[in-house]
DNA sequence: CCAAGCCGATTG
DNA sequence: AATCGGCTTGGC
């Protein structure tokens, strides 16, 4: 059986590794060591997998490989130069694909997403060293005359700036009159110095900052803490002192953000305090960047990173704290390929780093709020707004005592009030969180109603683009003239409102108004956002009316009213989280009013003032709202009180789906500690033509309930053909 | 009969 | 994730 003797490839001298390659499988393969190569864990290498060759890394020596194997084994083909991965990494990957059922893999892939590695490729710039040529041209001219203060310029940089080819550089090149060097690589990141602009605090921050400063002392180890402060009370410069304190140190930071692509005027906040901007990291870097800020923050030569949520996999050299900005924020938890929670793994990370964590929030996740109250995070208070300014004043409005007319969707007073602040030369942001024209469309002669072939869902009409579409696979057609069920004419009516449709209100209220939607349809760009957000800041825009990209980190100096158009649309669906993120949504758009002046007003149009959420909101009664929430999730065993995970079976057709979801569900090991609900259709029932159904698995808290799934799917039925199906640990959305 | 397209298994 | 092989489908 064994013909080692025979095979010259295997002696008892060659060492042999186990490599995890960055595809979806969960074990680590194993390869020969070719001689006089050093390799230890958390190297980085290159290896053959099948017909190609792909980045992986050691994860471990194996002194016996599976004889199995014997001579199908292949050989390392390199060893990268970067800094090996540390283990304090390695074994959050272990974590991260333990406990969310990933293959590691998968995990692993999002700490090796560094763009193109290898040699970076040498900028050439040109500097003026001959005399000028023989023949002189109008664009020689205008090169030399750049180049005449005899400095090293960007090749292209220089042609692109007087305007001609190339091949202009090229020809006085070779005429002797200029010459090329390498440019000197500039830094990735330079290093931010934390006395740069030191803040001027208030005595309560300057409290908050203190304590900050006392949590990243050297030597403290892992601690959690919550900086719980109103918008507008000076959190992102009060846990700047502990990323001067960090910096200072020579450690690294990282700050997560909900969604980087938003952050322009954090970059440049961090700017004013630290004199240059941080490194960034999230998914729209091209892969140059990618890979230069990949190397700078292996080598550790950047001190701060702020990034969305797969900056949390990279392989800081040095991690001496982490901050998580907007803890509460949904944007943190991933819902495709690997399902993780960007904040709960930071978390984790911290703990394994043995490091501070900073979750800071206006409106904590009832998670989050519990392992304060529980005493598990330190809670740091910033209880008031900065300058002794005032929260908003809020107002509900009761839609059945006060509707607007017919057809309309601004209540008479919400209008009078926005008339005001008009008047006032104020601005005023119209918040409805439903993007297009109209939600609905039907036809009033037959009832026949727009709906999208391949979901369960009505298709939005959105008139800016002239079609209708569908918000959950992005089908579109084109808005139909007649009905397409009884040809009747002229009979499409829209049924509710979009921020589309909201504009026209508005426009046809206050028609000398100058009003903008700031949707997510809408945006373009990431340049063409942060000019829409400009304008808005210099007061070009009368009326911004606006979805919940509004809500996120932006600040209008000159607004100071803010009306909620249906304050109820977030708690109809049967989601057990839609009350918290309802209070999350509205708080944080109601504080974007009046954070300047002091003087904000909010407006809440709805059918249900007596709803906890609405009282709280109104009475600015945060601790009202914690007390009835996590009430509620401790009698019904809710998380953070059970454990919860959500598997989603989606097939081609209904009966497989649904056929597989009951032999799932009654394979389930029995458990008294374990609840399988469902298997129950899910709320979007269909979605890119596929069926869906959902098993609710609920334990108490002290269970492994990753462990538990994970031995159940091993014994219980395989999915094959076009059954899929999906794990995820700890689920936010339930749709 | 061959090309194209889809599914599923495999990767050491 | 990417690739390959097997199988079906479709055009000539």
């Amino acid at each position: 059986m064994d013909d080692s003797r025979t095979s010259p490839t295997s002696n008892a001298s060659t060492r042999v590794v186990d490599v995890q390659v960055p595809v979806a499988v969960d074990q680590a393969y194993s390869y020969r060591v070719p001689r006089g190569l050093d390799l230890k864990p958390g190297d980085v290498v290159a290896v053959p997998l099948g017909p190609r060759e792909v980045l992986g890394v050691v994860w471990a020596e194996n002194p016996n490989p599976d004889p199995r194997l014997h001579n199908r084994l292949k050989d390392v083909a390199e060893k990268l130069d970067v800094p090996p991965l540390r283990e304090e990494l390695r074994r959050l990957v272990d974590w991260v694909a333990n406990y969310t059922l990933s293959p590691r893999g998968q995990v692993l892939r999002m700490t090796l997403r560094m763009g193109e590695l290898g040699p970076e490729r040498q900028r050439m710039g040109v500097r003026l060293v001959g005399p000028p040529p023989q023949r002189m041209t109008p664009a020689r001219r205008r090169l030399i005359e750049i180049l005449s203060d005899g400095l090293l310029h960007g090749k292209s940089d220089v042609a692109k700036e007087a305007g001609v080819s190339p091949g202009v550089i090229d020809g006085l090149v070779d005429e002797g009159t200029l010459h090329v060097e390498a440019m000197p690589r500039e830094p990735a990141a330079p290093t931010p110095d934390p006395d740069f602009a030191p803040a001027d605090f208030s005595p309560e921050q300057a409290r908050a900052a203190e304590t900050m400063r006392e949590l990243v002392k050297p030597g403290g180890g892992f601690q959690a803490a919550l900086l719980d402060g109103v918008t507008g009370s000076g959190k992102t410069e009060v846990y700047f002192e502990a990323v001067a304190e960090v910096v200072r140190q020579g450690r690294q930071c990282l700050i997560l953000m909900p969604e980087i692509a938003l952050t322009g005027q954090f970059l440049d906040r961090f700017a004013l305090r630290f004199g240059v901007r941080p490194l960034e990291w999230h998914s729209e870097l091209t892969p140059r960047t990618r890979a230069r800020n990949w190397a700078a923050i292996a080598a550790g030569e950047a001190q701060v990173v702020v990034g969305a949520r797969s900056a949390l996999f990279l392989p800081y050299a040095d991690l001496g704290l982490i901050i998580v900005d907007e803890e509460h924020d949904q944007a943190y938890k991933q819902e495709d390929g690997a399902h993780y929670h960007a904040r709960d793994m930071a978390v984790v990370r911290a703990s394994i780093a043995r490091i501070p964590i900073v979750l800071a929030s206006a409106t904590p996740s009832v998670e989050t709020e519990v392992n304060a109250r529980k005493g598990r995070y330190r809670r740091i208070p910033l209880p008031s707004r900065f300058g002794g300014q005032h929260m908003p004043q809020i107002e509900a409005i009761d839609l059945r005592r006060e509707p607007p007319m017919r057809g309309r969707f601004i209540s008479p007073r919400l209008a009078e009030q926005v008339g005001h602040a008009i008047e006032r030369r104020e601005q005023a942001l119209l918040f409805l969180n439903r993007r297009g024209y109209a939600p609905l469309t039907l036809c009033r002669a037959c009832g026949h109603r727009f709906a999208c072939t391949i979901c369960d869902a009505w298709l939005v009409d959105h008139r800016f683009r002239q079609r209708l579409v569908c918000h959950h696979c992005g089908f579109s057609m084109p808005r139909p003239l007649q009905c397409p069920h009884c040809a009747a004419e002229q009979s499409l009516v829209a049924v509710g409102p979009g921020v589309e449709r909201l504009q026209e209100e508005a426009s046809s209220l206050f028609p000398d108004a100058r009003t903008m939607v700031l949707s997510s349809d809408l945006i373009t760009s990431i340049e063409a956002m942060r000019s829409e957000l400009n304008d808005i800041a210099e007061g070009r825009v009368d009326i911004i009316i606006g979805t919940q990209l509004v809500a996120k980190g932006h600040n209008f100096p000159r607004l100071n009213l803010v009306g909620v158009v249906d304050a109820d649309l977030g708690l109809s669906n049967g989601d057990p989280r839609a009350a918290e993120r309802t209070f999350q949504l509205l708080n944080q758009v109601i504080g974007r009013a009046g954070r300047d002046q002091g003087r904000g007003v909010g407006f809440l149009q709805t059918h249900q003032p007596e709803h906890p959420v609405m009282k709280a909101l109104v009475a600015c009664d945060r601790e009202a709202f914690y007390a009835s929430e996590i009430e509620a999730r401790e009698r019904t065993l809710y998380p953070p009180f059970g454990r919860l995970a959500s598997l989603i079976i989606s097939a081609g057709d209904r009966p497989t789906a649904e056929g597989f979801a009951r032999q799932l569900a009654s394979s389930a090991p029995v458990d008294e500690r374990v609840q399988v609900l469902g298997p129950a259709e899910a709320p979007l029932a269909v979605i890119k033509g596929r069926y869906r159904f959902r098993l609710l698995v609920k334990s108490v808290r002290s269970f492994d309930l990753s462990n538990y799934l994970r031995q159940w799917l091993a014994q219980g039925p395989k999915t094959k053909g076009n059954l899929k199906l999906e794990v995820d640990v700890d689920p936010q959305s339930f749709l």
